[in-house]
DNA sequence: TCTTATACCTTAGTTTCTTATGTATAACAG
DNA sequence: CTGTTATACATAAGAAACTAAGGTATAAGA
């Protein structure tokens, strides 16, 4: 068996939402879907973390929301990136690279004599 | 000019103390210092963060703690990795590697078809 | 003597999760 | 036609782990 979802680390939920929407308007059940799927089921998006990120995107005026009924004859509620989500969705992924090569090169790092 | 330090995403603190203290005891203020200065300055640790994170790995029994002199004559508590840190050490560099893998997934994915 | 660096600690507040619960409808199985 | 699963939203309570801001104390250097 392989190992069950991960929690997420708080701070990269918001990043995953804009990435998601920057493919284009989507409803929050199908954004999590997609999220837990292309991570391969690694990251599970929570409904309770799901609905209050999505709400304070929209808050910071990074998502427009609208009611729409989806192909499948049901009410949803829809999300797009505004112009400064795609802003911010730009600025996080370059944020997360960074995070992520501060965290490489400490975890990788070779002493440098004593730490002390 | 370059970027100011990025707060800590909640949850790679713990990894980044096993990680430093892997190389041998150390005191709070030096890890935070190697910390800081492995990541280039991009990691800034908090003293609010660090100290209560120090309990919480020593409360956990994955590190142990004692005060002693330093080499320029002060006190400091010492911390040293147990057994059980080491392993804690090895599972959380490993699930790090994970998560950034799932993110990366995401980040770096192509739209299959429609998000809904 | 004043400031900076070292070294520890704590409290209050914030953010952002998890867990649990609730509503409602559509689709499908039996 | 009825029960279960999947879809779709929401919220409340609690936990966890930060930031910000303050405090204590000593050593070294200007």
């Amino acid at each position: 068996m392989t190992h069950p979802p991960m929690p997420l680390l708080k701070g990269t939920l918001d990043v995953l939402i804009l990435k998601t929407l920057g493919w284009g308007p989507s409803h929050g059940y199908a954004i999590s879907r997609w999220i837990q799927q292309t991570t391969g089921d690694e990251l599970h998006i929570e409904e309770g973390a799901l609905y209050p990120a999505l709400r304070r995107l929209e808050g910071k005026g990074l998502l427009d929301a609208s009611w729409k009924t989806t192909a499948t004859g049901r009410e949803a509620k829809v999300y797009t990136l505004t112009a400064a989500g795609r802003r911010q969705l730009k600025a996080e992924v370059s944020a997360w690279s960074r995070y992520v090569s501060a965290m490489t090169r400490a975890l990788e790092a070779r002493p440098t004599g004593a730490i002390a």
